[in-house]
DNA sequence: GAAGATTGATTCCTCAATCTTC
DNA sequence: GAAGATTGAGGAATCAATCTTC
């Protein structure tokens, strides 16, 4: 890019892709499956009754109303979380995670966790973790506003 | 994440796609094409010659082969790059930045220099951004090799 | 009419298989 | 047989349009 002062933004971008064709393969080889399915575990897992209105869990998982629809889809087909009508908001959605699916996410985190210690976290000493966390949560945060 | 120490992970994660979004969305809103168009264009640019093998942008775009054969048949249809047999190799082709695509690389720069700078630099302090950007790389020279 | 969610059509990505040249 | 690139088929992301309930 024609710089003035060279932004960290470009080297996001490579890191996070190449993070990402690097997780995604050890989950592919595992026989897992893919990130976007660990992400909506994960964050059912961490709501209250583990349950959340899709356009909750849609904004939390940064996608569009559309893609968490089909994703939902996907992981319903496989057991993984289950549909509720929302009772006092007839419009409304929940998806609920079922046993299988906490089960299939402790199992992903099983190479997801280890993953992410040795492409990422390992390069890192405590101290650059710490501001890089600090540095990305407040970025992140601006946008959300 | 059930987290000994939090990683910078997830918050990495966040960050690139609430930015890639947003940038997305203004490249979008002034009829520009996309990132992707946007990372070719700029690589073919700084390679020597404007030019590059498919397997090297491939590289470098952090993407696989199949993607970036249908990538630079549209931006070929647009007039954007050219392809080209190599002559010592003949099973290899260069793609080839044309002056069209110097010139919208030089307009959509336009639009995503002030994203990167009012969606993310705007966050960081001088030695933040020098840091980040130092992590960031390291992490991905780990993996490129 | 607006909010919540889904669907249809299109575009794009990915895997495996293929073609060509080395 | 292997490397470079492409193609066909299937899966997933997106936009706009739709349906339902408020």
């Amino acid at each position: 890019m024609p710089d003035e002062r060279p932004s960290a933004w470009p080297a996001l971008l490579t890191a996070h892709a190449l993070m990402e064709r690097a997780i995604e393969s050890r989950l592919a080889s595992a026989g897992l499956p893919d990130l976007a399915c660990y992400d909506a575990l994960w964050v059912l897992e961490q709501a209250p009754g583990t349950r959340l209105r899709m356009h909750e869990l849609a904004s939390r998982m940064v996608i569009t109303r559309s893609s968490i629809t089909r994703l939902i889809d996907r992981l319903e087909a496989a057991g993984l979380v289950q549909r509720e009508r929302a009772g006092d908001d007839r419009r409304g959605a929940f998806a609920v995670l079922t046993a299988a699916g906490r089960d299939l996410r402790r199992r992903m985190w099983g190479v997801y966790r280890p993953a992410i210690h040795d492409l990422f976290d390992r390069h890192l000493s405590e101290a650059e973790s710490t501001a890089l966390r600090a540095c990305l949560s407040r970025i992140a945060e601006a946008m959300r506003t």
